[in-house]
DNA sequence: TGTACATCAGTGAACGCGCGTTCACTGATGTAC
DNA sequence: TGTACATCAGTGAACGCGCGTTCACTGATGTAC
């Protein structure tokens, strides 16, 4: 596996420094650790698929990672916050350079569009929560990532209810923890049985929280759905 | 273990044939396979543990099963229908004698009474859902598993929006998907964050699903929320 | 710049434990007469 | 009802494999002079 990144685009792949190439070695072992928990479960994941998969051997966990357990409260650490600044950025995006079209319909499609793209993040998040079920100790870690996704789509969450007309019906966080779990739910099903989960079922549970958002409002009156969307 | 029905209620405790005895082996086995998957999961569950905690050796597990992943299949096709039916009627219950009270109310805390009475119910269905998202050929019987729970809430779900003047919003089906979605997924959040998801949040959520509806029939129109509900 | 030594990330073989599976055996249940 | 034999659910010890963990070793990186 020697001169794995001469290939890279990188012009001069200058030498690592002993830290650098062990972080980077963490970094895949990380990577690897992912794939193969999503694959086969915490039990069912053993050390020596993980190692040589990212290209090592078993005793080059042993130089980064504690013990196996470790090796996964770090999986669950790493993969936190990885990526969400970015993903959240990217839904921002289509939500909201779709101009008039539908808030909605790019919520949803953006979601289902996420989970065929990394089919593995549902199944780690799987294994993540009943990590923290079975261990307490752990659960703080989850607790916290869970917040943190909440947290980072509550604005784009608020946006759309603003464009929706139903803008302070309901805390945004609420409701941003409701609309995640309601897709967390419907995507878990939809991944079983595609076929009772339709795209357009996920955008009507979508249209049905907000239109009841605006009906709680004070001076809510029928009409005026807002955002210019399609007709049911 | 011998002589655990004597100190049942049952009078005269016959003796059983070879093959009840045999037939409630099995169920033993299952239910105590039930049990110790949910805390230790698949791979994890051993099963010496699974036999000793039901009062056999492990020679029993073979002796009804043809190893460890039928076991597996039988489990998951034994938790199918299992007391699905009767929990469905005291949902019914719940909902229907409410009297005058609020049904949503009444639903959202059914299910969460539910699931603190039952806390290894959530982690089976997470074990199953995994096992089936690894194993194809399982796909069916969870898939199947899941429909058949759609179906059993389906009329309860129809009554319910019926009561708050919602009814023919959407076909009852989809509506069952979506809030069994939505309560599952709120459920496993609380799990692990039980402050990030209060009681009240359910009813809400609920709320705003069916007032949306609501508010999609052809002659929607703001006020009588019907149902007699609590201020929000 | 060059040399000698120290450090340490990663190797890969070895160890031992736990677990799934097998199997000869037991004793209770079932059957034939 | 009683007796002799057959069946078979469940026992519990044994087997062997896979896996987590350890450890002596290697060779590249880092440091001191």
């Amino acid at each position: 596996m020697a001169g794995r990144e001469a290939e890279g685009g990188e012009p001069r792949p200058r030498r690592l420094t002993r830290s650098e190439a062990k972080a980077r070695t963490r970094a895949r072992l990380l990577e690897s650790a992912a794939q193969v928990v999503a694959r086969r479960g915490f039990a069912g994941a053993s050390l020596e698929e993980i190692a040589e998969s990212a290209g090592y051997s078993t005793g080059a966990v042993y130089a980064n990672f504690e013990n196996k357990e470790q090796l996964f409260m770090e999986l669950v650490a790493a993969r936190r916050a990885r990526g969400l600044a970015r993903r959240v950025e990217l839904l921002r995006q289509a939500v909201e350079e779709g101009g008039d079209a539908d808030p909605l319909q790019a919520l949803a499609a953006f979601f289902v569009e996420a989970a065929g793209r990394e089919p593995e993040t549902a199944p780690l998040q799987a294994e993540f929560w009943l990590y923290a079920v079975r261990n307490p100790s752990a659960m703080q870690v989850i607790s916290a990532s869970l917040a943190e996704q909440v947290e980072a789509v509550e604005p784009i969450v608020g946006r759309v209810l603003e464009r929706a007309g139903a803008a302070g019906a309901a805390a945004t966080s609420d409701v941003a923890t409701v609309v995640l779990a309601l897709f967390q739910g419907l995507a878990r099903r939809r991944r079983i049985d595609p076929s009772s989960v339709p795209d357009a079922l996920m955008v009507h549970a979508l249209r049905w929280v907000v239109d009841g958002l605006r009906a709680g409002l004070p001076g809510a009156e029928a009409g005026d759905r807002g955002g210019g969307g399609m007709p049911r």
